[in-house]
DNA sequence: CGAGCCATTGAATGCCATCAATTTTAGTGG
DNA sequence: CCACTAAAATTGATGGCATTCAATGGCTCG
């Protein structure tokens, strides 16, 4: 069903690859000044993952850990009967493969061609030893992706299809305005089933409503994947 | 709606009162040895909730940290247009009350009469300096309740209206082993109401479905709060 | 340009919500 | 201990939103 893992390793040699990176502001490297982050960047490694390709399996022994620097990634639970469950999108600058358990509780795949930073588990902890600043920040990014968890669970219990589908658009964009690109429009990285397996509804569901949203000039379409919100403040808000 | 916080300090002089705690080998403190455990019994405050009072609300200064020491709490967000949605039950051992924001997202409320040990943050996280092994098992314990939110993401998202029930059942049952208590007969210490506005559903749903398990023997009900689970090992789990 | 996948639209079904009434429980005071 | 009351839980009848089943349309990539 899904594609095999695969990806391609380009440690290059350029000096200062940290010091430069694109998302080092919002990921955990951000609290490393220049001097220190020559050690991060000794113990990692860049990787590649092609559009589609998985970067681990739900169940694979937890080795490694990721910062994404670019591109985005589907995590999804499967259960023993085949359903599907997304359980979040993730973006340049978020940190992926940390888990309480000894196994992968999620699968992860790359929705778009996709460059993460891959550090070795075991070295990453040690790491931790000698910068304990590194720990704090991640306990920041995880306690970050629980509060973004407990709105999903908002969501998925008390929210309309017509309501989780303005609240993705609206989160797809507040992310995007993080990163510094524009808030409006947005593009959708992932298909319609993955958009309906993330927000808990069915592909025909989610096409009925966006035919809905759109007949009603609330959002403009550019083919399937790009939306315009046409008045992103009249879109309510129901969280904070 | 809900009544006004209220609670009672007593901070006993009884020497060792961290050393001999009952959920010190689940909680936080359970990896400090029995040597420095008294420097994190000096900065910590027992407190006492009756049942229904409020241990914070949303949008509240984090200024606390607790551990559970006996009793049990609900969390839960509360959106502008009055739909309340209970992101969590928590249990003696857990910690409460961190978050990635200045404020806390959601509000928490004591099930029954509970006992918390309470630490202020700005002092427990200077703590965290001295004794680095702390955060690290925290940051252990936040994963641990990510991947529980994760799980509750599935359930809303996939699940039926009596696979959430008896998932729900099995996690109390699984979470009191844990504890050392039996894993069955379960207790309910929340309302049905609770139980709607945990699993997505309205209290109806969860009445009539609670009496279809009855009719088909899968549970048996001894008051409204005490649940038998017929058969445990048969009924059907979906994940792990 | 055709094949296959993805997305859209339509019609019918079903599960859970809503509205409404009754029963049971829990808490209080006599 | 029992009567009394209010809240909580259960049960019934009906309705609606999202699902399911089915068919068409449209994009993308050899």
């Amino acid at each position: 069903m899904e594609p095999v893992a695969s990806c391609t390793t380009r440690n290059k040699n350029n000096n200062h690859r940290c010091a430069q990176c694109s998302v080092r502001l919002i990921a955990f490297c951000g609290i490393l000044d220049d001097s220190d982050i020559i050690q991060l960047e000794a113990i990692s490694k860049n990787k590649s993952f092609p559009k589609g390709t998985n970067i681990f399996f739900q169940g694979d022994q937890v080795k490694t850990f990721f910062n994404i620097k670019q591109g985005s990634i589907k995590i999804y639970k499967l259960s023993h009967d085949g359903r599907k469950q997304i359980v979040g999108f993730l973006y340049p600058g978020d940190f992926l493969g940390m888990s309480d358990q000894e196994v992968y509780t999620y699968t992860a795949e790359a929705l778009e061609d996709t460059q993460l930073c891959q550090f070795n588990k075991i070295v990453l902890e040690n790491f931790f030893l000698k910068f304990p600043k590194i720990e704090n920040k991640i306990l920041n990014l995880v306690n970050h992706e629980l509060a973004v968890a407990q709105d999903q669970i908002f969501l998925l219990g008390k929210y309309s299809a017509r309501e989780r589908l303005l609240q993705f658009f609206l989160n797809i964009s507040n992310q995007r305005e993080k990163l510094g690109w524009g808030g409006n429009p947005i593009r959708l990285s992932m298909s319609r089933t993955d958009i309906a397996n993330y927000l808990g509804l069915t592909i025909e569901t989610v096409s009925r409503t966006l035919s809905e949203l759109k007949n009603e000039q609330i959002i403009r379409m550019i083919g399937t994947h790009d939306i315009f919100l046409n008045n992103k403040k009249q879109i309510p808000q129901y969280l904070n």
